[in-house]
Formats: structure tokens, C-alpha cells, sequence
DNA sequence: CCAAATATTACTGTATACAAAATATTGAGA
DNA sequence: TCTCAATATTTTGTATACAGTAATATTTGG
């Protein structure tokens, strides 16, 4: 839609201040329920209060920003309310990308994924990779499959939903264990994919999917302790 | 997320014209493809160019325009793949929609759908109704499942899919047949989830959606002989 | 009369100015 | 010292101004 994220010097300031504002919050930088006043951030960002303005409309939209009214902008707050709606809404889509994926991915997008994932598995086993390193890798691969269900607006639908969740998928990979038996999962829907086997496929996909979000409602469990 | 649609006096601008512009775009007043020109716009609905660009902002975030650079804004064409795209994932969510409702509906939930439906129906049966009526009528029953599910990510979505297929819903409500076999298939759908019966209510919503989608894609055949 | 070069226009992208509203601050009186 | 009102400040919402660029019209040479 928006986002093809090569920033080019034709890129409009918007955009810009769009992905920066939208990466600040999604890598906790801006904590929810902050505000975001025009006048400073178009001085710390060094550019005028109206690209400033245009950015916050397309975060609104998003859902990463609420307006008060009169009051301007703030970063929305996520409960783990909200949280479960999103997945219960991804598990659904990611079954249908899987179970498309199977149908249409050609010989190159499957090359495509297994590439993904041999690269995932090298940040996993280099012990000094970063988590933001290591988060875009399975990003990556996730993308590879999305990609496969040939539908662009389940592929935008899924990475949006999935921009929702960016600062818990960074507390699963804290876990070393965790890693490791990503990368298996990730070769079950690979092997299942490859041999066009849908039930497996949504099986092993649905199986990922509670994986995270046993651990990310542990990780909110612990964080609201407090 | 940005639409409670209450367009009182305290509402910005900016809403409000995002509100008039969608309007215009999805019954079809605004052709795809028709340029948005900033001042002519602001002319023609007596505001300046600021709230015209900051609601380009957001239907270009909703994908119902697309920005060219530096030639501005224009109204985002539909193709047929894209409508399958559409209705690919809304079978899928709607799906998910029905088997939450049937887990969370509430005695008022189910009343307030078949309040929506007898509302409907009588539409149905008025020869002088007119198509908007009937169409908003019809949104409002959908609208009741939806929000049975308690799942507000989900409404939200199946929100907005609804709204990229305005202009072709309008389509087959012309038919009467098609009318009548709504009621009939509200009412199956509305059987089902009462007795908390998924099996049927999602066998129900599919070959409703199914039904959509063949009348919708007939028309577009039709709609491109031109 | 046609084509290329140039001038003009129109529009976007960005900055700034101004008004109204909300919030914070100050000060007077109890 | 506390409370409430008046004032000041901050911040949003909107309008307008200005610069640069792409599209269009015009002119000029062949």
C-alpha cells in the first residue's frame, strides 16, 4: 500500500517522518499513552509542523495513534484484550495464506523460502546476532509465504496485523530454546509446503502461531506485574 | 479505529471530509482513476487545502486512492483480481466471524439480529424501497454478527472489506430473486447460530459469500463487455 | 505544416501564520 | 494554607504563502 520502504531522496518528507514515527513506536523508543506534540517533533526531526500532521493521519489509520480530540495525537495503548484479538484474527489469515501458499506458490517462491529460513537459521546459530537482526529474519521468511498466497491484500492485511505485535515477537527470541525449535517449525511448513500438503501445512502454521501466543501472553502476564 | 461516524459539530474538518470523499468514492460518484486536485476540492467543500490533504492522507492509508508522485492523488481502480483478493479474505474472516458469534453471542446479541433481520425483510417486501435503504439494511444485520464476535480487530476488518465492495453490493440487491434468497439464507444463518451450531452456521455463510461472489464477478463480465 | 525548444500554467510539497481551545500558572481572598 | 478565578502559555486546527516541478501551450526554425 503505502510501504515499498526504499527511502529515496523523492521519498516525500510524510513518508519519511511516517516510517520513523511508526518504527520509534514499534521499537518501544515512543511508550504507549505518550504524546506526540507536533511543534517538537518536526523540531527534533527538523522539518515543518505539515508532513508532521500527514504522518500522524496514516498512523491514526493504522491504529498505532489515537486522536483526542483537541488534545492531538498519543501512541496507542495495547491490551492484552486488543492482543488477542489480533491473533485470533491472524491465526485465521495465516491459515488462509498457508493453505493458498500451498496452492500457488511456483518452484522460485519456494527456492525463495527456503533461502529465507537458511538465513533466519544463520542469525540462530550465530550467537552474536541482535534481536532486531534475527526478528527481520523471520519477518523475512514469513514474508516469503505471504508472498506465495499470490493475494496482495492478505498480504498487507497479514503484515499489519503482525507491525501490531513487533515489540512481544522481539521477547520470544530473548529465548535461546525458543529459536531453536522456531527454525524446526519453520522446516515442518517448508517440508509441508513443498510436498502441496495443506492439511499439514495449517497444522504446523497453527501450532507456530499458539506458540507465540502462549509466550507473548506469559510475557504480558510478567510485564503487568509491575 | 478512526470512525464512530457521528459527524457532530466538534468533528475536524479533516474527518469530514474524509467521510465526504469515501462517500463519494464508493457509490461511485468519484470515478477510479479520477484525479483528486487539492484546490478544487477545497473549493468545492469550502475548506482550505490542509484537512483536503490530511484526509487524502488516510484514504490513501486505506487504499481507496493512490498517490502519483507529484501529480497528487487519484481514486484507486479496481480490477477484478483485486475484487477476488477482496472477497478471498472476507470468506475467510467471515467464517471465523460466524464461529465467534456462535461462542459469544449473547440473548441480547441474538434479539438485536433478529430485529436486523425482521428490519430487512420488510424492506424486502416494500416495492418502494430503495436500494441504499436495503443495502444499509442488510449491512446492519451483518453488522450484528460481527459485533457477537467481541472481537474488535475483527469488526474493524470485516468493516472495511465491506466497503471495498460497496459499489458491486449494490449490484446484486437489484435483483428481487436475490432479495428474497437473502431472506432465506439470513434466516438459515440466523437458525444455526442460535442453536450454537457452527457447522451449519459456517456452511450457511460460505455459500452466502459464495453467492455474492458469483453474482459480483457476473457483473463485472457484464460491466467490462461495455 | 510539423517538430523541437521555450515559456507558461497549474499543481503539489512544504513552511509559516493565526485563531480558538485546553491546560497550566499565578495571585487574591477566605 | 487552601481554593477559586483570572491570566498566560501551550497546542491543536485551519488557512495561506511560497518554491519547485511536471504538464501544457506557444513560439520559432526547418
Amino acid at each position: 500500500m503505502v510501504n515499498e520502504n526504499e527511502i529515496n531522496e523523492f521519498m516525500p518528507l510524510r513518508e519519511v517522518v511516517f516510517l520513523t514515527l511508526r518504527k520509534s513506536i514499534l521499537r518501544g523508543e515512543l511508550l504507549p499513552g505518550e504524546r506526540l506534540m507536533e511543534i517538537s517533533l518536526a523540531n527534533k526531526l527538523g522539518v515543518s509542523r505539515t508532513p508532521i500532521r500527514e504522518a500522524i493521519r496514516m498512523l491514526e489509520h493504522e491504529g498505532l495513534v489515537v486522536m483526542k480530540p483537541r488534545r492531538g495525537a498519543q501512541v496507542a495503548k495495547i491490551t492484552t484484550q486488543e492482543l488477542n484479538d489480533v491473533l485470533e484474527v491472524r491465526k485465521s489469515l495465516e491459515t488462509l495464506a498457508i493453505l493458498k501458499a500451498c496452492e500457488r506458490m511456483t518452484e522460485e517462491d519456494i527456492a525463495a523460502m527456503r533461502q529465507a529460513e537458511r538465513r533466519f537459521e544463520s542469525f540462530v546459530a550465530d550467537k552474536d546476532s541482535d534481536l532486531t537482526e534475527l526478528a527481520e529474519a523471520d519477518v523475512a521468511f514469513h514474508d516469503t509465504i505471504y508472498q506465495g498466497t499470490k493475494n496482495r491484500r492478505l498480504i498487507q492485511i497479514l503484515a499489519n496485523l503482525r507491525e501490531q505485535m513487533y515489540r512481544f515477537r522481539i521477547e520470544y527470541l530473548k529465548d535461546a530454546d525458543m529459536r531453536s525449535s522456531l527454525v524446526t517449525e519453520h522446516k515442518a511448513i517448508i517440508e509441508a509446503v513443498c510436498s502441496r500438503d495443506s492439511d499439514k501445512a495449517v497444522r504446523y502454521i497453527t501450532e507456530h502461531i499458539d506458540n507465540q501466543q502462549r509466550v507473548i501472553n506469559a510475557s504480558i502476564e510478567a510485564a503487568s506485574e509491575d
